[in-house]
DNA sequence: GTCTATAGCAGGATAGAC
DNA sequence: GTCTATCCTGCTATAGAC
């Protein structure tokens, strides 16, 4: 650490990989193209990482898994004004945090691309990112949400009214292009709050389910 | 074609083409990886597709599209028995032709891997797949779930609707392995049947949504 | 149509100067 | 910590025999 530049240059080579990892996915990218972004010499990935692999799981390491704890915080910090959070405030604040928090159009771009590769493509981060985040959220998201489910749910139920929400969040964020393409340049200011509204509405009439009429 | 084997080289090159490929992604795969699985010659790739891109072209075009379609026919010809199909029908009916329909499980997640590849990182087959199979899809699917609707929902909420019953689907098929491994090994037998049931219920109370308490 | 052989190049990784 | 130079493997693609 002698060298005290605008940023360090493991740190350039985070974002860079990250951002091209998220792009173009893992075997698109070369150490090459990485280095070249980064401004650095080709040499420095496996100095600073040892190899691509490892700088690949430092990026969900150093990156992903702080950039989750954001969204989560968010989330959590929406739910807790109250003791007894009502089901709408507990999906209207994931929607939000996931969909229109605390990172930017960017970043969050990435982070979702990143998780929808392993997703695909399971490598180690997939494991790191199950255990770590995915599920302790879901398992408070689950108990967020008894409240407002028929008390005749069984976990079961539970846990796919919770996977049900998740998976739109995902997905509207993986295809917001595609969605914007469908709905046509009609409708472009305020796209995202329309969706977090649309979202909550339909999930919460989702968990709701078997009990339509009576409210919690 | 002088050769007749017992399937033609070039057939078995799509076939374990688009088994790698959907397994480990495009740049994943090399060509000696696919001859090999298909017990052919290095060569035989440029020989009959000119390029491994075109070879992955053609994985789209003659087995990629002839597979969404028998989904979809196999989805109308559930819909199609009575005139006016209830929305309850025509959410059934999409959900198995998806997740428990014509295709084999393998085939399945073929063919859905293969898609959301291409959702995260576009190459010239989506806009095939976004032109020839979703468009047609989503619009058929709005204009069969209008009627289950309340009369006053724009084409926007209407197409938001459409959104999130295909999210659901795309997403049930896509993390198969992790809702099985955070289920628990306890509810192994018919999972399919209920995760079908569970998204036709969440899916109808969520299409029905603004609507609560009172029926159209 | 299928094969061998090989051209030609891009990739990951490392050794060693600075 | 950073850089140059280089090794070597593995890749796509093609030319040409059969």
């Amino acid at each position: 650490m002698k060298n005290h530049r605008n940023e360090h240059t493991r740190e350039r080579i985070l974002d860079e990989a990250e951002a091209l990892f998220a792009l173009k996915g893992y075997h698109a990218v070369s150490i090459r193209e990485i280095t070249g972004a980064a401004r650095c010499n080709l040499a420095a990935v496996n100095y600073h990482f040892g190899n691509k692999q490892n700088l690949y799981l430092e990026v969900y390491r150093q990156r992903w898994l702080p950039r989750a704890e954001r969204v989560r915080q968010s989330f959590q910090n929406s739910i807790k004004t109250t003791p007894v959070p009502s089901a709408d405030t507990v999906v209207h604040s994931l929607a939000r945090a996931f969909l229109d928090g605390p990172l930017s159009n960017e970043a969050r771009r990435r982070h979702l691309r990143l998780i929808v590769g392993e997703l695909c493509q399971p490598t180690e981060a997939f494991e790191l990112v199950v255990e770590r985040v995915f599920r302790p959220l879901l398992g408070s998201l689950i108990a967020d949400l008894r409240t407002a489910m028929p008390v005749d749910v069984d976990e079961e139920q539970a846990i796919l009214n919770a996977f049900s929400i998740m998976a739109m969040v995902l997905y509207f964020n993986l295809s917001h292009p595609l969605i914007k393409s469908v709905l046509g340049t009609s409708s472009d200011n305020d796209l995202k709050t329309r969706l977090v509204d649309h979202l909550v509405e339909f999930s919460l009439n989702g968990i709701a389910g078997g009990n339509r009429g009576s409210d919690k």
